[in-house]
RNA sequence: GCCCCAAUGGCGCAGUGGAUAGCGCGUUUGGUUGCGGACCAAAAGGUCGGGAGUUCGAAUCUCUCUUGGGGCACCA
């Protein structure tokens, strides 16, 4: 990366400076290589000179002078002093070798190795098995997808994961409502559950059992027929889950079953853990995770940790606080007590979970993707990783807000209960997987994304997505047309180009026009939008890239004609072009995103 | 009450402690006999919610207040 290289030219220039006598010795500290705000002022900036005039005791402008006078960039950049600050222009020269980077890499291209082969996982989806995958979830596959495109660019050892909530109430009702559908189609009398699943789909579940198993489970106790109609019924809502996330181009490595945990006897071998360091409290018949071992007593509120006060309040429950408070979570219910193995409490599996994440399977790091109605179990997550004396920098979990969906400009109330929801499925059939993803990854995750559909739908310049997709379809179509001219026989990335074409490569100076040195700037910015998504773990920057990429290639295709030029220059652009064309369908397949060639 | 997130042109949003705060939509005015007009250019439009602090330097960090959204189950 640009930014890298300069990072190292300034720190040796420093020391060279040091070790002549113009700047005294001191530790180098922190700086960043920036782009300055006015893209005129220069490609590149340096601050360091500021930084460091408190602690060499001179002027920022000298410093940056003495810097300045020992920088060797070996023609690959120019460089202006701006009073404190050191900017940097690439030169031609440079910039046109950087075309035949682009297309030497090819699909590799934007491909950077600061993961250093690390092991990361990230967890995405994780939705209840209990009905069909949302648009809701859709946010998440998506974040959770993109994600880990980008960081597999980034050079990480990536794992995809969806963690199937096979355990728990929830399951229970699912099992209890597919049981009663199909009793009921069997011609019983047998009431639908009050906290059932009232979705049609169970409905269609329990139709197929009947015509793979007839009427068979009705002859078992009702209890087992829940519990083996609820695990059936599981595993069809997975695969239709599995199908939906096809459409949008995600597929998961492992999907991993909550209930495994209890079964394989995981949590109960990491449970003595926190025994041991007496941060498990026994109270009203339940089994707590106290984060600092203190008793729960009745009428106790917890209080924050810095709350030296201390009085306990008059209320009969006890706070689940948030980070700055001791962490006290229930572990097993009574209920659970009773019947072990069957309903332990979510937190319960979490336990075990990050366990099986960091210590069994040794992942370097495991991200989260969770919605934000699970904001409030984020710190007893780290409480718990810590308690189990793990790294808790090893745990991320990204947040985000959920999505309102609006038809006809009317909110679309959605909840999974009642049945009253829309599919994933739904969205894509509407308005094209493409511009779901897009749209899903526009915004930070922490921004309320509000997904018109007839807005989406629309193919204007009100929509992003076509904007984008249609550059891309814009060159090949100047790539076909070249091939027709010219006689190139097949234009697609990574083949090599003819011979009279990559003979221009040697020249050192082909680009000049402005336009066409804004747009390699602008190929080049692909590595520092994978660095920053990948660092950051914000995807939203790939589709304001991409965006700004289209826009920077549509000021070229303006003020540069391509085909029918002087020869050399035709060639000169149409590997530019190519190099485009490159860029852009490697960052819209970070997004999952097709390229398509005409539209 | 406690916790989390947000507040930036009319609307929707970017913004990495650095120079004159950007982008899209909308508005106004222009542009195409040319490789795809699903296009392009210019202009207008900002006390970055209020206040204090840290810093050579704050939209960005800290504190505080205000407003809005969400979370605080022996549910998942």
């Amino acid at each position: 990366m640009i930014r890298e290289q300069l990072k190292s030219h300034i720190t040796r220039a420093i020391q060279a400076a040091q070790a002549a006598g113009d700047l005294p010795p001191f530790e180098i500290p922190a700086f960043t290589v920036d782009h300055p705000r006015q893209a005129n002022v220069a490609d590149y900036a340096v601050s360091i000179a500021m930084q460091l005039a408190r602690i060499a005791k001179l002027p920022p402008a000298q410093i940056a002078q003495a810097i300045v006078k020992r920088l060797e960039l070996e023609g690959a950049a120019t460089v202006e002093l701006a009073g404190p600050y050191i900017n940097f222009r690439l030169s031609p020269q440079y910039l046109t070798k950087q075309v035949s980077a682009i297309l030497d890499a090819g699909k590799q291209w934007g491909n950077i190795d600061i993961g250093a082969g690390k092991r990361i996982q990230v967890e995405h989806g994780s939705a209840n098995p209990t009905g069909p995958l949302t648009v809701a979830a859709g946010r998440n596959v998506v974040i959770g997808d993109t994600l880990a495109n980008a960081l597999s660019a980034a050079g990480y050892d990536v794992q995809r994961e969806w963690y199937v909530n096979d355990a728990g109430n929830q399951i229970r009702h699912f099992g209890e409502s597919v049981y009663a559908r199909y009793a009921q189609q069997l011609g019983r009398d047998e009431p639908f559950p009050e906290d059932g699943y009232k979705g049609d789909y169970i409905g269609d579940i329990a139709k197929s059992i009947i015509e793979v198993d007839g009427d068979k489970h009705l002859s078992l106790p009702r209890d087992e027929a829940r519990r083996t109609l609820g695990k059936i019924g599981i595993d069809a809502i997975m695969d239709s889950v599995r199908a939906s996330l096809l459409r949008v181009g995600i597929r998961h490595d492992n999907f991993f079953s909550e209930r495994s945990l209890h079964e394989s006897g995981q949590f109960e071998r990491v449970l003595p853990i926190l025994r041991e360091k007496n941060l498990l409290v026994e109270y009203d018949d339940a089994l707590w995770f106290s984060e600092d071992g203190s008793p729960i007593r009745k009428g106790e509120t917890r209080k924050p940790r810095h709350d030296s006060t201390d009085a306990p309040a008059e209320t009969d429950e006890v706070v689940n606080d948030n980070k700055g408070a001791v962490q006290v979570v229930v572990i097993r219910s009574p209920r659970v007590i009773a019947e072990p193995a069957e309903r332990p409490t979510y937190f319960a599996s979490d336990i075990a979970y990050v366990w099986n994440k960091l210590v069994l399977r040794g992942f370097d790091r495991a991200i989260y993707v969770w919605g934000e109605d699970h904001q409030g179990d984020v710190p007893r997550l780290m409480a718990v990783t810590k308690a189990l004396g793990l790294d808790a920098n090893r745990v991320v979990l990204l947040i985000y807000r959920f999505i309102t969906l609006m038809r006809n400009g009317q909110e679309v109330r959605m909840g999974k209960r009642s049945g009253n929801i829309v599919t994933l499925d739904d969205v894509v059939d509407e308005v094209g997987a493409d511009a779901t993803r897009f749209v899903l990854l526009s915004r930070t995750i922490d921004t309320k994304i509000v997904f018109d559909l007839d807005l989406v739908k629309k193919q204007s310049d009100e929509n992003p997505v076509y904007y984008v997709q249609y550059a891309h379809a814009r060159i090949c179509s100047i790539l076909r047309k070249a091939a027709e001219e010219i006689g190139e026989s097949r234009l697609e990335i990574g083949s090599k180009l003819p011979g009279e074409i990559s003979n221009l490569k040697s020249q050192t100076s082909l680009y000049e026009h402005p336009s066409e040195l804004a747009l390699i700037r602008k190929l080049l910015e692909l590595e520092e939008v994978v660095d920053l998504v990948a660092t950051q773990l914000q995807p939203h920057h790939l589709p304001a890239y991409a965006q700004s990429l289209a826009t920077t290639f549509s000021a070229f295709y303006r003020d540069c004609h391509v085909l029918g030029e002087a020869p050399e220059v035709t060639a000169a652009r149409l590997r530019l072009v190519r190099a485009t064309q490159a860029t852009l369908a490697n960052t819209l397949a970070l997004m999952g995103m097709s390229a398509p060639e005409k539209m």
